[in-house]
DNA sequence: GCTCAAACGGATAGTTCATCCGAATTGCTC
DNA sequence: GAGCAATTCGGATGAACTATCCGTTTGAGC
């Protein structure tokens, strides 16, 4: 991919900051390029698909997710390090709206966004079977089937007043271990 | 509410026939009228708003639902009731998918759906009072919370490629139960 | 079968979406 | 710093969809 121009940078830039003011699930182009002071085309120029959007307003979060998947695994009690993973990746997802979308997306538009959700899910992975023959985590349990708990213990805390998210992890995480 | 003439019935329910093979999310009212073969204001006209055609698609398994809020509470065991009804409320709202946006929304269209949603909450809160103070409840979590995570557990089933819902209820389950 | 309130249908105005292409800008070379 | 090719810009544009309005039709009661 070759260096952006002067000119482009800036309208990508200026768009980004822009899409960060709205809600994530109601990104209008037409609005977000006259906020930005650029033209339609140039929005869908830099983002062809809102998801494409997304996937650039959170590359931030991802990146940091993937520090937190590596201190996990750097640390040594496994049921610690999936309660604090998973606290930190609710925490995340509740912070950047656009988060769960990208983790759960099967095609990623940039390669930054695939070789990061390719470190995290393994990183991931590696940390549930450490956790499942240490015996704290129910062996009975896919990676998969838990990542989609963190994205429903996620809908759950959305959908209270309150955005209290540690009664949910800590029903989850009291759920995950085995019977 | 005064009967409805017949050419409305017919059209009323030519209508609910339809958007019942259509996806929840994507009623498109358009396409509603000319597959039901009914002009576009005629489903204005019955049904102002998405979410009071949603009403009406869910209202038959909103009744269900009471009937089983109704038999939970007939249940002596309170934990057994609990379980039967979160595991009832799971299966309906999989089955259904406008069941978790009416059971959510704070205000209602039709007055039928108002009086349902009344006894089933009603009957809800009952049983997890009795939950709670028979111990087999965390007594540290409202009625609201425990709706949203049952919500929550739905996400999580949508998600997987498999809709075996029982692990991720057993993982609720045993989440809810007191420490 | 007459009346009239109720229901019907679809034309239409108002929005939003996404593309396309002539104009303008940029960075490179000399 | 002038010329040039490549890239980007901007918004006009048409397609798609929403929701309303009103002249016409239908049905129920007398």
């Amino acid at each position: 991919m070759p260096a952006l121009r002067s000119d482009a940078a800036r309208s990508r830039a200026r768009i980004l900051d822009v899409a960060r003011r709205h809600e994530p699930g109601a990104l209008r182009f037409n609005d977000l390029a006259r906020e930005a002071g650029v033209g339609v085309g140039t929005v869908y120029r830099h983002f062809p698909t809102t998801h494409a959007l997304v996937e650039a307003l959170t590359l931030d979060t991802l990146e940091r997710l993937r520090v937190l998947v590596r201190a996990a695994l750097a640390e040594t009690d496994a049921g610690r390090a999936v309660a604090d993973l998973l606290r930190a990746a609710l925490d995340l997802q509740l912070e950047e709206g656009g988060l769960q979308p990208v983790l759960l997306a099967a095609e990623d538009e940039s390669d930054e966004v695939r070789e990061a959700k390719q470190e995290i899910l393994g990183g991931f992975e590696q940390i549930l079977v450490r956790a499942r023959a240490a015996g704290v985590v129910r062996p009975d349990l896919s990676t998969a089937q838990v990542e989609h708990l963190v994205c429903g213990m996620e809908h759950a805390v959305r959908l209270g007043a309150s955005s209290d998210r540690e009664p949910y992890l800590q029903i989850l995480l009291a759920g995950l271990r085995p019977a």
